[in-house]
DNA sequence: TTCAGAAAACTGGTATACACTTTTTGCGGT
DNA sequence: ACCGCAAAAAGTGTATACCAGTTTTCTGAA
């Protein structure tokens, strides 16, 4: 995307450290699709391809790796994690559980700024949507929605709970794509309940909100249900 | 601790490489206290204190930092990190929301040997206690209650899950005594509960099981109360 | 084709060097 | 004594070279 050729180039002002490069390329080939499961990660290869050297992208392997994105084992090369529909379920599972409280914190915390930008983000989902039709909305949608989710766990206050959101429970595109409903099916139902969730941030209230993303997120996975029941056993 | 001079020395089968050595030695300086919050953890120093180059070190310290043992900013030297009230109550939470889950379901998952350990060490944490007494007991104590909870969690079969709580939701010996009920207090009440789980486990019931180890971790640190009656808003 | 053994490729780790920052030190002024 | 501030020292981030231990690929014979 940069136009950059050999190391940083960005003019602004805080220069990214070579690891932060290497870690987000790679995540992005990843989790866009453009490297699939099983693909091998050669750290010399990364490393003249973005521009940096192998130390880096080691650490940056290893980061991918913590995160379940990347396999590594002792001697041998890095290969993209493949994600069995088992791994899809477990993780829209703890993405609910923890997406949820999540949600019902940021019910009685989220800013009304914050509440503006989740409206600004759906409506910018929608007319995409609208415009692009069903096929080529994808790539900004999942940037747009990816903000959308990001927001309401920031809002909860949690940094703990933030951050293993945001790196423990990614799974790729293509492989969410191979799991769930077809896009057809699911993409107006995804603008309603995201609608829903804001409703229920903006009336503050956690019960109504932490439900509203429940239902979000099992509905995306359907094999996935059948565990929000045990969950209420704790009353 | 070992007798090696130079590198491995284990004649063990599967030597261990040199970063995990490295985690596993400065985690342990920390959670046990060795090392205290805001102590300086110099690369060089620590590469040589422990036997390895710094390459493996750095390793190491990026991992404790991405589970919140260290703190490290770019160029700053890495410290051992810091853990408010606010940041033991975060834990607690957190814990009780997916140590609860694990509970639930190892319930219906348990195996009759990790049934049969479970009771073991509940066993022998009670005997420490009686020949031990109140203080001595402890450095015995928290590793068999650690195996105790890490054996439920694998009993859930649900890798991720277990990952983050042995991963992202540790805390300090140290830092839970000094904001966690006096031991006299906690001790008893800890083989009670640990007893109550055990039974909601051979009774496969995992509403009961869930709703045991809640108690447990929210008596622990008695302020982080107040949050469970949300959970079951999702009814 | 299949298989064993040799060759090549790759990772894990060490050592060294150097740019860029932070941290400490020391000095001059008050 | 205390401040401020510049110079020196210490420390991290990255590059590079090199080697040992493994895996992976190649090659040639059965």
């Amino acid at each position: 995307m940069t136009n950059e050729t050999t190391r940083d180039g960005a003019k602004d002002g805080a220069t990214q450290s070579a690891v932060e490069t290497a870690y987000h390329r790679i995540r992005h080939l990843i989790l866009t699709g453009e490297m699939r499961s099983g693909d091998k990660l050669l750290e010399n290869q990364l490393a003249v391809a973005i521009g940096v050297s192998r130390t880096p992208i080691r650490e940056a392997l290893n980061r991918l790796n913590a995160e379940g994105l990347v396999v590594l084992e002792r001697y041998r090369r890095g290969i993209v994690a493949d994600f069995s529909l088992d791994d899809a379920i477990e993780i829209f599972r703890l993405r609910a559980i923890l997406e949820g409280h999540a949600t019902s914190r940021a019910a009685t915390r989220i800013s009304e700024a914050d509440l503006q930008r989740l409206q600004e983000l759906e409506q910018l989902m929608e007319t995409q949507f609208e415009e692009l039709g069903w096929n080529e909305h994808l790539e900004g949608f999942d940037k747009l929605n990816g903000e959308f989710h990001a927001v309401i766990a920031a809002a909860a206050e949690s940094p703990r709970l933030e951050k293993i959101l945001a790196s423990s429970l990614e799974l790729p595109a293509s492989i969410f794509n191979r799991y769930s409903e077809p896009v057809e099916v699911r993409t107006r139902r995804t603008h309603a309940q995201h609608r829903e969730i804001l409703a229920a941030l903006k009336a503050r209230n956690p019960e109504w909100a932490q439900a509203a993303m429940n239902a979000h997120l099992f509905s995306l996975l359907p094999t996935a249900s059948g565990s929000l029941e045990h969950e209420d056993g704790a009353k």
